[in-house]
DNA sequence: ATCTATGATTCACC
DNA sequence: GGTGAATCATAGAT
């Protein structure tokens, strides 16, 4: 008996596994036509991929058989052989690849808007300033402030919670397939970097879900944001007090109706609006009360009078007399009152 | 329904 | 970047 029919006996003693079949003439004319050897070794590459068919238990008993088996350390250099001529060509095929452009797109967006930063990072201040920008009475622009602030934590949450679970599927499926492959190194030729590029592949697969999910939050955060700015449109008139007090500076100032950036955040401040609705009011009042002085007559009468009157206070409590608030030297046309406030 | 007032936006200019 | 001018879009008055 040669080695190799010894083999063939001994798997087919190893138990379970289908047993030739000596009976049949068709297999008995294969033996004769194939050759001993190669019959052999066909049997037994056979048997390998039975495996895969049967249960894990079985495959966990022929597995053993075989690494126990004394002819595979020759069937296992001869698959190193072929591997070795194989993985030539393979190699250099899938090198590195460069970081995907579109992926640190969505990154620097997600991070922009603060869904994937720090938690209470600069996208949720850039959000609180361009909320507050977005007029209207301040209790109302907290509102939406804080509207679009608990809807963009829900995005950031499903986000989190998304990625955490691919992240933990990825390292789960990583992990699986390795083992696997350490397993499988037992009986066919696999190189640690091999494993090292088939953990690549998968996490280039995983990454590209991220990418998805990562698209989808860009998309979400974009709807929010349309929507916020749409809001924004929604023009809410200032109030009262406010407009009073802006017009109080205006008519004030009219000479050089520019107030400085310290003075805008100082009414800002008074009034309850951004720097930004201050300058806003003024581009505004300036060219239209330019382009229509007459109209607004009565309204710059009214301020210089009071303007006056409270300077007039003033210097009733200060012990010496100061000078009125702003001359008028130039710049727009001023209203035509008396010192004494009648007009 | 229409008009007016007004806050916001856009664009050109300096 | 701040400003003027034109324009948009909407609130509020009529």
């Amino acid at each position: 008996m040669d080695d190799q029919t010894r083999m063939l006996t001994g798997l087919t003693g190893l138990g379970g596994l289908p047993q030739p079949d000596v009976g049949d003439p068709d297999s008995v004319r294969k033996q004769q036509s194939l050759g001993q050897p190669q019959q052999d070794i066909g049997d037994i590459l056979q048997q390998i991929m039975a495996i895969t068919d049967e249960s894990l238990d079985e495959a966990q008993a022929r597995k053993h058989a075989l690494n126990c088996h004394r002819m595979k350390p020759a069937l296992f250099s001869v698959l190193c052989e072929i591997k070795e001529k194989t993985v030539l060509s393979i190699r250099g095929v899938q090198e590195e690849d460069p970081p995907d452009p579109q992926i640190m797109r969505l990154d620097n967006m997600l991070l922009a808007e603060g869904v994937s930063g720090p938690e209470k990072g600069g996208g949720s201040a850039a959000a609180a300033a361009a909320a507050a920008a977005a007029g209207g009475s301040p209790t109302d622009s907290s509102i939406e402030h804080s509207d679009y602030r608990a809807k963009l934590a829900q995005i950031r949450q499903i986000y989190h919670s998304e990625l955490e679970k691919y992240e933990q599927a990825c390292s789960e499926f990583t992990n699986h397939v390795m083992n696997l492959l350490r397993e499988q190194s037992r009986t066919r030729p696999i190189s640690p970097k091999e494993i090292e590029r088939m953990v690549a592949i998968i996490h280039r697969k995983f990454s590209s879900i991220q990418m998805q999910l990562k698209q989808s939050t860009c998309e979400a955060v974009m709807i929010l944001r349309s929507r916020f700015l749409d809001a924004r449109r929604k023009r809410r008139n200032f109030n009262k007090q406010a407009t009073e007090v802006l017009n109080e500076y205006f008519y004030s100032h009219l000479s050089n109706p520019y107030p400085s950036e310290e003075a805008k955040e100082e009414l800002a401040k008074k009034c309850g609006i951004t720097v930004s609705q201050v300058s806003n009011w003024f581009g505004n009042k300036r060219i239209r009360y330019k382009k229509n002085i007459g109209k607004f007559q009565e309204e710059a009468n009214l301020y210089a009078v009071k303007t006056a009157v409270d300077a007039a206070n003033v210097s009733a409590q200060a012990s010496q007399a100061n000078s009125p608030a702003t001359p008028n030297s130039g710049g727009y046309p001023a209203p035509c009152y008396t010192p004494d406030g009648r007009l």
